[in-house]
DNA sequence: TTGTAGGCGTTATCAA
DNA sequence: TTGATAACGCCTACAA
């Protein structure tokens, strides 16, 4: 029986497989993944914790990740932190309870308990997007500093000078990073460091609008780089109300090149993360540690690319033209 | 060790669960699930099918079955059927092979053919958002008929008279229900039904957008219900690049309720789906089936509510109001 | 080429 | 109150 459904390991008479079939067809047999699971000590199944599903960018991500597991015949569990320490935790227990193969762990912001527990199940890890301190495991992530650095060098080659920046919250390693890369731009501009105006709240649009509410009400500024498309949308609808033009007034450049991007009013420039590649590279980096747990962590860091919109003052090209760096799981 | 962990079905020494605590301490154990699921016949996970993990409204309506499900001690496998019938069946199969203890589908257009494999192998289910016409299986789906006519309504009631309507693929139900209540306030209006034009596409902002470019590039028309809320942020950009002012021109009303609705500029005008209670009312329905696979399918219908802001020409709230119906899952 | 049996880690039943 | 043991369904090594 076994041997005619998996192929193997020995062969089998033709007479002999086709009565099994026929036993398998008559009867409805359905074999059991659980009781295969134990024998094999394998369950080809991978757990996924992110910080918060209902955020765009790591739905995007969780996409990309789940159709690069898919194609390697793994399962994704995927568990939504909702930002909230605990409820992390728990989703990490619960995922190696269930003897999930190999884990992403996108870390919510603050601290990140769960991880000597993590090291002690021996279970391979790999974190994404955020880099944990002392983690010691693999690491998957966007280039934020040089990203960021171009984005800004972006809005001062359209002719500004006067740039703010919205942030993420002030914990967050690649929200400091895109804020760094912020900063090395305006200081090879020129700028003083005194003279830098960061804003910093959670990712999501709610944050955005509030920050661009508060930061560019006055007319100080005639730009504004926006660590997050998330928040970035939410500045553009803080502006639409405040009666200030974008990109006339204040221009705008993001990070992350999510969807949604190429559909606003205008279009939102972007740095662009590749969701596929991520996806794959963290799939790639697991399978390698589950090969080889001794193996040593690489930190592998991808390159962002600049889709150039109308919210910086370039060409507002027709909606939905495709962010460049997201062609898969993106679709719409 | 069983009795100590489980704390049952029968007592354990107060010495004895001492030893065993410090054992367990010393050698780092930690129950298998698997085994315990082989051996219990239940694995304490769902699984849920969705035509597109990538769209928004499906997101947030995932999140909110997977909040039930937690909040029952259940872990959701969410997997993508990337509206392709065939990918559907291939994760029914692969859920089914983990020995899910039940499953939630929302159907792909077009056929549903892992039907019969999904009723033969006896596991509860209960579609979601889309009926199957023969289905045999419980239901949870939002007021789509009346949702709609209240939303053309509205527009009615602005004084507006040529409406036309965005529609999904013209073989998913709810799309066809929504489009028949807006045929509903139209024709109570005194609208014949030949002066009614209706636009098919997918749904997603891409198809929106070019419906938008197609429809209402002419003027023929001073407002456009839009059957969801990302075709009708589509609508909104074509509008945008048409010349063309919403909602002085044209006014919207779209269905949905998703997040991204309180940010466009202007807010849309939306049919709040309750997704909180959705998931609620799926998770509760499933459990029901499996304590008596024999109860007869309910089919549930929830309201869905009014959420009136800017591009009805209503007046426009500041930005990230909560649509009634949203509160769970929402956040931002 | 095929039948048989042991064991994966649990839980629950039976005997002590 | 506790120790021993069968069984869940699968895979595979071994014997025939």
């Amino acid at each position: 029986m076994s041997y005619v459904l998996n192929g193997g390991p020995r062969g089998v008479a033709p007479e002999t497989r086709a009565r099994v079939l026929a036993a398998i067809e008559q009867l409805g047999y359905r074999p059991n993944g659980i009781a295969r699971s134990l024998r094999m000590n394998r369950t080809m199944t991978l757990g996924l914790v992110v910080p918060d599903t209902s955020n765009p960018f790591f739905a995007q991500l969780s996409r990309a990740i789940e159709e690069a597991a898919f194609a390697q015949d793994y399962t994704l569990l995927i568990g939504n932190a909702a930002e909230d320490d605990e409820r992390q935790t728990t989703y990490v227990r619960t995922f190696l309870a269930r003897q999930v193969d190999g884990l992403f762990l996108v870390p919510a912001h603050g601290p990140t308990s769960c991880v000597p527990e993590l090291r002690r199940s021996g279970v391979p890890w790999v974190t994404l997007d955020r880099q944990i301190p002392g983690g010691g495991a693999p690491a998957v992530l966007a280039d934020n500093r040089n990203g960021a650095r171009a984005a800004a060098e972006h809005l001062l080659g359209h002719g500004r000078r006067s740039i703010a920046c919205i942030s993420g919250p002030e914990d967050v390693v690649p929200a400091n990073e895109r804020v760094g890369g912020w900063r090395d731009a305006l200081a090879e501009a020129g700028v003083r460091p005194s003279e830098m105006s960061v804003w910093h709240g959670a990712f999501g649009r709610r944050a955005g609008y509030l920050g661009g509410r508060e930061l560019l009400a006055d007319g100080r500024f005639d730009a504004v780089f926006v660590a997050s498309d998330e928040q970035a949308l939410g500045v553009l609808r803080a502006l639409q109300e405040l009666g200030i033009r974008c990109p006339e007034d204040v221009a705008i450049a993001s990070f992350d090149g999510i969807a949604a991007t190429a559909y606003s009013t205008p279009a939102l420039t972007t740095m662009a993360q590749p969701f596929g590649q991520l996806g794959q590279t963290a799939v790639a980096r697991l399978l390698d540690q589950m090969d080889d747990p001794e193996a040593d962590p690489h930190i592998s860091v991808l390159p962002v690319t600049l889709v150039a919109r109308g919210s910086c003052g370039c060409p507002d090209p027709p909606g939905g033209d495709a962010p460049a760096g997201t062609v898969e799981g993106a679709e719409q």
